[in-house]
DNA sequence: TAAATTTGCAAAAACGTTTTCGTAAAAACG
DNA sequence: CGTTTTTACGAAAACGTTTTTGCAAATTTA
């Protein structure tokens, strides 16, 4: 029914190829000729289908978005959107097409991310929500397609990454929490194997030894990123060690420091005024809830676009391969108290 | 690099068509043949390649997904995110391609949702955040081609749409605020020309005339689904009336009912003390603000799901158009007392 | 057993592009 | 003016599938 190339060529006088020359703006051809064949990809109303293009020329401008967390539903937790709308935005500013691919933490038979990407003449891919071992992502690597990472400090061949500087903004938040005399410390931490985990336990680590404390692994609680292991575990702490171990909760993500507030509460404490807590992220959430919380903001669609962004220098010349460090700023809300 | 379709040809000594119909089901290959074949495949680790099966078959497996708003930055009302889980859910469920159309209600060059489907081969369309005039909306209609509208309830040829029952819902939450004595309502609307507006409205209507009451045209505030509009005109309206004029304000979604909640306390009063409030949606932060917001809950997910499947039915089967009428439930928090 | 039907497959034609190759005509050169 | 180079284009070969067509061989029917 819609007008394809062929007819183009034929309305024109022209051959097929001179119309894919003048759509994709070759050298081979000249002004005038070029000019007639626009006249009638105009009248027919033409546009190239991205499908057949996208088989016959080797170069595709599709990106796949592998994203964790799509398919589970957790109605707070959702940073994925933010990251799929800064990607859109540069893709769609930038002509790209994208294919999501959503993986499930559950499900056990999901399909390699390579097989995923030649199935579908991917160029390049953006990965969230992985772990540095995940065997997929190896894969990946060792296929040569060009990835770039958000959240994961690596950078390789055709990989880059794109995060903000975790070791310095923890150490940041940690310092302004020391610098309200808080000098106990109780780290609730992430999934123990993820790079976030490490990097912000290591700029935590940074800024309590510059100021001359230290943290026992007893106040390294691994809550998974969960608000309910966060909940459960700060509760068994506070039950076991009242006040006296910790005044202050560090915790690498929102989501949880909702849950060790939920948990405070539910001991009979209050938020400042028992104990202080910060997050990391500032999801949407974050300032509404009571006491509106400290935490370090993401710009999670800059991050998407900055990502969109590298991958496709990457895509175009394989050693722009790097780590982007995207902007955090500390909000210093009402969950922490001076001391 | 990868395996083709001609490799497993080759290598299990059949034609490339025999492969196809092996893989894709067909009746005419015999048993072994087929066992064979998947030998091969098995063997080479060959997987279809989408594009070409897209470029090729006449019935593809490509939807679109048409939604505004996702690459605007709202950081609380972003309802789009719930709706694609729920049709991702659907299409990984079954093998289903989705390509995003992302629309930005600022740029006046949109490109045609006709064009956009035929561009890349898709079988049908999921459309939401349009409204029942868009004529990007009227011309993908007229193309046959197939689609689901979310929150239009509109059904034709080849299309069919999915929303809550409104009216239904509206008179609900309009009865349980007359139920609490309230018989002053002010009403703050949406966009006047979006069919969940005429809907909500009719609701509204029906529960107050059941009850014998009535609204004037002046206690009907049209705020498009704006929270800083509605602040405004709610602002307006208290500075102008005071308590004179309503006891409660029936919002037709969350995000109003937080700007119309804000202009009361900034007015110098409380909400439920001075005035009672009600939402729409349900979006996550309602349950965490003060007071909890008491409102109608959309199962976004669940509607995404379902319009992917109804989609899928009107794809195979155009006669399956219908309006599917997704679950609500109102919420009952605190932001209503009783008079 | 001859004729008709069914089965199982190979061959080849799409699908709508991009890209390579070849070659007249035009332009530049010596 | 003859020779080389460049320009501008047509023809045709990919790209990796699905789908149609055709045809032997096997099976059923009469």
């Amino acid at each position: 029914m819609a007008a394809t190339i062929h007819d183009v060529a034929k309305h024109a006088g022209v051959s097929i190829g001179t119309v894919s020359r003048a759509i994709n703006n070759y050298k081979d051809i000249s002004p005038e000729t070029k000019e007639r064949v626009f006249k009638s990809i105009k009248e027919l109303g033409y546009t190239p289908n991205v499908i057949a293009r996208g088989l016959s020329s080797k170069t595709t401008s599709n990106i796949g978005v592998i994203v964790s967390g799509l398919l589970d539903s957790n109605r707070f937790d959702n940073l994925w959107y933010m990251l799929l709308q800064g990607i859109y935005r540069y893709t769609s500013e930038n002509d790209l097409e994208v294919a999501i691919y959503p993986t499930n933490s559950k499900e056990q038979t999901r399909k390699s991310y390579t097989k995923f990407c030649k199935e579908r003449n991917i160029a390049g891919a953006i990965i969230s929500g992985i772990t540095i071992t995940d065997v997929y992502f190896k894969e990946l690597v060792n296929a040569e397609i060009p990835c770039v990472v958000i959240d994961v400090p690596m950078v390789g061949k055709k990989v880059g990454c794109v995060s903000v500087d975790n070791i310095k903004a923890s150490a940041e938040i940690t310092d302004y929490l020391i610098s309200n005399n808080h000098t106990k410390l109780c780290v609730i931490a992430g999934k123990k194997t993820a790079a976030v985990t490490l990097d912000r336990m290591k700029g935590i680590n940074q800024s309590v030894m510059s100021n001359g404390l230290q943290i026992d692994d007893e106040d390294i609680l691994y809550c998974d990123f969960s608000q309910e292991i966060a909940y459960k575990n700060v509760r068994e702490y506070i039950e076991k060690h009242d006040k006296s171990r910790a005044t202050a909760f560090v915790c690498m993500s929102d989501i949880m420091a909702m849950g060790a507030i939920d948990a405070i509460k539910d001991c009979g404490y209050s938020v400042p005024g028992d104990f202080s807590v910060t997050g990391f992220d500032d999801i949407p959430v974050s300032q509404l809830i009571s006491p509106a919380l400290t935490t370090i903001r993401q710009d999670l669609i800059q991050i998407g676009y900055e990502s969109a962004a590298l991958l496709k220098k990457i895509i175009d010349d394989p050693s722009e391969a790097k780590h982007v460090y995207a902007q955090y700023q500390l909000m210093i809300r009402s969950s922490v108290r001076s001391l």
